[in-house]
DNA sequence: TACTGATGCATTGTCCGACAATATGTCAAT
DNA sequence: ATTGACATATTGTCGGACAATGCATCAGTA
């Protein structure tokens, strides 16, 4: 082993990334004010000095955060990233990385409680009514699967919504795309707890408008456990990869 | 108030889209294994009939999300999208969407306990090694801010990464990169909280290697609080958005 | 006035062809 | 086994071209 000198790896970031780079910083940084039109193609090429294929690889790259989006699927606008589109981002990921639904359980026991007792002291009116359709809803889909999935589903959204909580809301993503739509789809098919899960609703529901946290939060406890003891019992391989 | 007919709006997707979901199809649904490569710009043009340069912007679309990276800045390989790629871009969505200390916290109070607990079962002997090693450093530069800060955040890192939760992981990459580095810093700045952050988490590397998940949980409750105290003491604008 | 139609311009989506820089593989020379 | 020379493959970047489409303007007509 002799001795040797190292020399740091040189950079040299293709053009694309530094444009991209570049109107990502004057975007986040906020020169670029959200909803304001970008220059045309051409003029960031003239600017950047590089060709307009160049240019348009960069907004590529930031199209796919969702940073940047179409005004008319011509002129090029700054739009806060959905969240439902980041929100894709993570999941894919996290499908890619063979996550188990044991996993996503883990952390929807973190999330969804503390969604529900926020949502106590947060909600607002329109948030309530929409809680309280929902309920409704619920009801007469009961017999129907597919439907009563999407109510239940629907319901922790709204819940999370309900929090005005931007981060919160972007965190558990990935459970309203990839956890309830398998793992309760499969646990309705196989148990139709209807009635189980819309008391559970109603108990939250009114904890919510009593604004009383702490009930919100053990209900919502108590749901998730359901939950997983349905999947128990209706022997759902818990510690399978979720497939998408 | 006429009636008339409604008509679904056309869809029309452009080239490089398509492209680019049939791409990100095959790798999800695992057609193409991680690691593999990927044919080349012109075999994949040919392939689609279409030409090089849409392509290209195709594969910008999924270079973004982490799916696709180089081997050595020439073939493309499928990768697994690294945590921290998928984590930024979820952060520059919150930054857009100014999110406050106080979102960012409560998001925080509802994974780092579970966190904590979690890794409790979960942390294997090289997980509290690490955590052990983190300890002692800490210990060393409780003087330099900077470094303390590095220590802090790296703790409750090397804590997620011991649960062994992808999805958790993801769930608090925000945290990480948004919420520590601004939030800590400020308050470790006003108050110089050494003592108090070494306790904390040798009480919480105490617990897991106890394996005692409540206490584990109940220390790291008390270690956010604390930090929210620091953060109201210092009055640094906890509803303020964060800026990156 | 309100609707319709024609016209021209701007901008994006897509294509083509070209070239330089750089990895990779091969083969000979030392 | 290492080095050097050389051909090859692949990506990054360029420039130019054209069709499709959206937008604005302006005139025409009931």
């Amino acid at each position: 082993m002799t001795k040797q000198v190292n020399f740091e790896k040189i950079a040299h970031q293709p053009a694309y990334r530094v444009v991209s780079e570049k109107i990502r910083k004057a975007i986040v940084s906020g020169e670029i004010e959200t909803g304001e039109l970008l220059p045309t193609e051409t003029n960031l090429a003239e600017q950047f000095g590089v060709t307009r294929s160049t240019v348009r690889e960069a907004i590529r790259l930031l199209e796919h955060g969702g940073i940047l989006g179409r005004a008319d699927r011509k002129r090029l606008v700054v739009t806060l990233p959905p969240t439902d589109t980041v929100g894709r981002t993570v999941s894919s990921a996290l499908l890619m990385h063979q996550v188990t639904y044991e996993e996503l359980w883990q952390v929807a026991m973190g999330l969804e409680p503390l969604a529900s007792k926020l949502a106590c002291t947060a909600a607002t009116l329109k948030d309530k009514q929409l809680l309280a359709a929902n309920l409704v809803h619920t009801r007469e889909v009961m017999d129907d699967h597919d439907a009563l999935l999407d109510a239940e589903v629907g319901f922790h959204n709204i819940l999370a919504e309900a929090t005005h909580n931007s981060a919160l809301l972007l965190a558990r993503a990935p459970l309203n795309e990839l956890f309830y739509p398998a793992a309760w789809g499969a646990v309705i098919r196989a148990l139709s707890p209807g009635e189980r899960i819309l008391i559970a609703h109603q108990q939250i529901y009114g904890a919510i408008c009593e604004n009383n946290p702490d009930k919100a939060e053990e209900w919502m406890k108590k749901h998730m456990l359901d939950f997983r003891r349905g999947i128990e019992m209706g022997n759902l391989g818990f510690d399978q990869p979720v497939k998408g």
